[in-house]
DNA sequence: GATTAAATGCAATTAAGTTCCATTAAATTT
DNA sequence: AAATTTAATGGAACTTAATTGCATTTAATC
């Protein structure tokens, strides 16, 4: 969980997840630094989160990925294995808590699961 | 399922499709008739394709776009709701004739759902 | 064979993500 | 607290998937 130096550029990124569990895709994170940092920094400073097990990693709707913080993750083993949810009206993701069966699959070595649902969340399902 | 014109083009790609139950990547499919066709032909093809219930589309690993035939679907009714597995080495995508249990998500509707597995295939797992 | 509208070709554009290299600034040492 | 070291950053250029606009072609129909 050591990412090596505390410069400005990486506090302001982690005060984003801190304080709440949401989800944000790259392009937002990098929209909401613009201003404060250059976008590789932002790439570089979530691919440092998630290799410290800090943050997890997941592709959503269109190919856009998107990060959120992990739970019981180190940076030796990603234990967050949930599905997740985008809405298809707000574009907003949110990580289940639930686990998901994973198939079987004879003569196969699986090693990662990623489960997207698509549909309306709670503010858009009127 | 009529694509309207039965363009030298359309033939072509349908070709690659019709025999096997294989699953491509559009950047595969492009690649493949780079000689013949234009790809903005190639992605216009397979969209029309997916419209008609001929195919559907799904993402893979680095949120590639991938076809693979369907089997129960019509214009009307995407039905091919089965999880997908994609080789880490090689990249190579199988559609799995599995069905899975999707989670419930109270005061959320649920229009579709992707499943891709990762990891090691028959090939390549030794 | 003439007509017409769908389909195509091509070039330009968009957007996510990556790479290279010079510069900056944390963290450590003296 | 100045000097040193090296991780981190900035910025421009690049890569690649995918899209768009418009002129041209061609399959299907008359």
């Amino acid at each position: 969980m050591i990412s090596s130096r505390q410069t400005q550029s990486v506090k302001l990124v982690w005060q984003v997840f801190e304080k709440t569990d949401n989800a944000y895709s790259v392009v937002e994170l990098v929209q909401m630094h613009k201003h404060t940092m250059n976008k590789t920094t932002v790439y570089r400073i979530l691919e440092r989160f998630e290799k410290d097990g800090r943050l997890h990693t997941f592709l959503g709707k269109n190919g856009l990925k998107w990060y959120a913080k992990c739970h019981d993750c180190t940076s030796h083993k990603h234990s967050d294995i949930h599905p997740h949810f985008q809405c298809n009206e707000c574009g907003k993701v949110e990580c289940l808590s639930v686990s998901v069966q994973i198939p079987k699959i004879p003569n196969h070595q699986i090693d990662q699961a990623n489960m997207l649902l698509l549909g309306q969340c709670e503010e858009c399902f009127a």
